[in-house]
DNA sequence: AAGTACTTTCAAAGCGCTTTGGATATCTCT
DNA sequence: AGAGATATCCAAAGCGCTTTGAAAGTACTT
């Protein structure tokens, strides 16, 4: 029994709908795919025949016969024990599938445990599921690149891989330039301890945020206090828990970056716990996704901000992604974006 | 030209791995599928072979041939204007992709446009491009339901669609149970103005609440003042909003029941900024989806909450539509998970 | 020894589309 | 009017798998 169900569903096939117009299989096929070489006329009986019986082509036998899965992977990798979805996945995913439906790809998504990530593509590729991959949250030198490469399985990554050998498309925000001048903007206005409470210390964007804080602070000649930097999941509790071990410190900073706003709200938690109060008694400046269950349209936001939409960068990945399956021949690419500094009410110039 | 990217990257194919051992696709086939007319010792041979050359069965030729698309459908609808995606939904569907993985189904993920939402549905079925779906944020009267139950797609219904008459399979948590405890629970503190900054007027699970905060009120004689219940999309900016506004309210209430985690972050933030302590001055309650990226580990929680896990949702969600999908004519099914009642921190008795 | 029942394997059909390589009809031009 | 071009359509092959229906080989009975 093969189809029967999927035959109950949908009793409109392209046989069905070349026999009922008297027509073969190829003409009605040409005619909607629009090819040139079928009659205005013939055309027109086709498109209306195919309205009426609200037929589309089975996506299972398109796909075989195409030999394209017209599908995009995104693979998420969750570790055993803290098993987090990345809240800015959501809205990265937002961005990329308004562009996939523009080309008719569908987008699949899969979660997999760390252990299995890499055997995860091969699995993809030897099944040939997808015409081409996501890369999320690059490590500063990941190994899915090459793996993707020797699968000769196109690909972008969301970020980039900094002491990766390999040639591949990326879509990034210039991280290091936006952490310069958020820092620098901070020492403008007379800071001088200022801590940054970054992502996991492995992942490139975290790398270069850091070199961007450290570039600022050399720049004006302020030691750079390894104390004041700080690793970890951006979660809201983890952005609580440094603030407060911050603020424990022999000389507390008097500035806060917070690599995301969830972070920063954690931030913000600890130094009103402490009966502190944000952008008096302390700063705080965050990177902002411009994610949109977030988003504030009040004329001068909450928090002083680095921002960028990572909606925009997931249409952007989406964009280079078809545009390399289309032409694997094509040249890899990167797009650099760049974010924008929007000065809150979370900043004041320092006490003195 | 057919299908020549795809040799490239496979070349693996059964016919292959047919010839290389001397047998007929169909012994290579159904030793691979564990049928059991095949010789043991053939098996391991072929068994071998495959793992040799890292053969996996085209998903393409698969599906078409065993008429099922090994995929389920996760329709997002997006607002022209407030594109919001759902933060809760990232852990939906972790919970979700752990199921289907377990049972080799691909999770198809798509944004359409709210106007289009129906119409998806409808394509999505005439493509045959998925084996069942998965319905997200409910109205009180679904148009989704009938709609899929007309098309013959098995779906589940994350949530309830209360009145609609559809048959239908669903999970969802006991909103109305959850929010009486936690209105009575705030009563008994000695709170008699309690608000609500409820999610959307028109979906199900909003109306539940609202039905269950009214129902603890009446059963205590306390006279529900409509203006104390508010609706709106879940964001912080709207907890932070809604908060402002009831606090210049004649008679500003003395406690909040906030419908997210992020709405209680916003309603935090608005109590904060009239110089107020959350806690002591005026207390807070939430809903709380036990969201990986905010989940506190704390032994006291922050937030006095009702919590239950939406990835565990997720999870359940996937394992009945699996469990329909093979076996259509399984008698539809309704989970109903029961919240836990969390004490934290920010709730206090009221102030006499 | 011949009939019956398994066990094991296979050739071929079929899934529903796209695409190749004609075939037929219609025009155009000399 | 006939040759060559052009427009329009079609039969059949192919995508890589699963599944059907049969055949061949083995073992067991009587």
């Amino acid at each position: 029994m093969t189809g029967n169900k999927s035959a109950l569903k949908n009793a409109t096939n392209l046989k069905f709908l070349a026999e009922h117009l008297g027509l073969s299989q190829t003409t009605v096929s040409r005619a909607l795919n629009g090819f040139p070489e079928v009659n205005y006329k013939t055309r027109q009986l086709v498109q209306a025949a195919a309205q009426k019986f609200n037929y589309q082509p089975n996506a299972r036998a398109k796909r075989l016969a195409t030999g394209r899965s017209m599908a995009i992977g995104h693979l998420v990798s969750v570790s055993k024990g803290h098993e987090i979805v990345n809240p800015i996945f959501a809205d990265f995913i937002a961005g990329a599938s308004a562009r996939y439906i523009e080309s008719g790809y569908d987008l699949l998504l899969s979660l997999v445990p760390d252990e299995k990530e890499l055997s995860a593509y091969n699995d993809l590729a030897a099944r040939d599921a997808v015409d081409g991959v996501i890369i999320h949250t690059p490590k500063e030198d990941d190994k899915r690149l090459k793996r993707l490469n020797e699968l000769n399985l196109p690909f972008v990554v969301h970020g980039r891989s900094t002491k990766s050998n390999e040639v591949y498309n990326w879509v990034d925000v210039n991280n290091e330039s936006a952490f310069f001048r958020a820092t620098e903007f901070l020492i403008d206005l007379g800071h001088r301890s200022i801590a940054l409470v970054n992502g996991m210390a492995d992942l490139d964007f975290a790398i270069r945020r850091t070199k961007g804080y450290e570039r600022a602070l050399s720049k004006h000649q302020i030691d750079a206090v390894s104390d004041y930097i700080l690793y970890g999941e951006m979660t809201e509790p983890y952005g609580y828990r440094s603030t407060i071990a911050l603020l424990d410190r022999p000389i507390p900073p008097t500035a806060i970056i917070a690599s995301s706003i969830l972070v920063a709200n954690g931030v913000r938690r600890g130094i009103e716990e402490r009966g502190l109060k944000m952008g008096h008694d302390i700063s705080i400046l965050s990177h902002d996704d411009d994610l949109s269950y977030f988003r504030d349209e009040s004329d001068v936001p909450v928090y002083s901000a680095t921002r960028s939409s990572v909606r925009v960068a997931g249409y952007k990945s989406a964009d280079l992604l078809i545009k390399t399956i289309e032409d694997p021949t094509r040249q890899r690419e990167g797009i650099l974006i760049e974010a924008d500094l929007m000065i809150g009410t979370s900043t004041k110039p320092a006490k003195s």
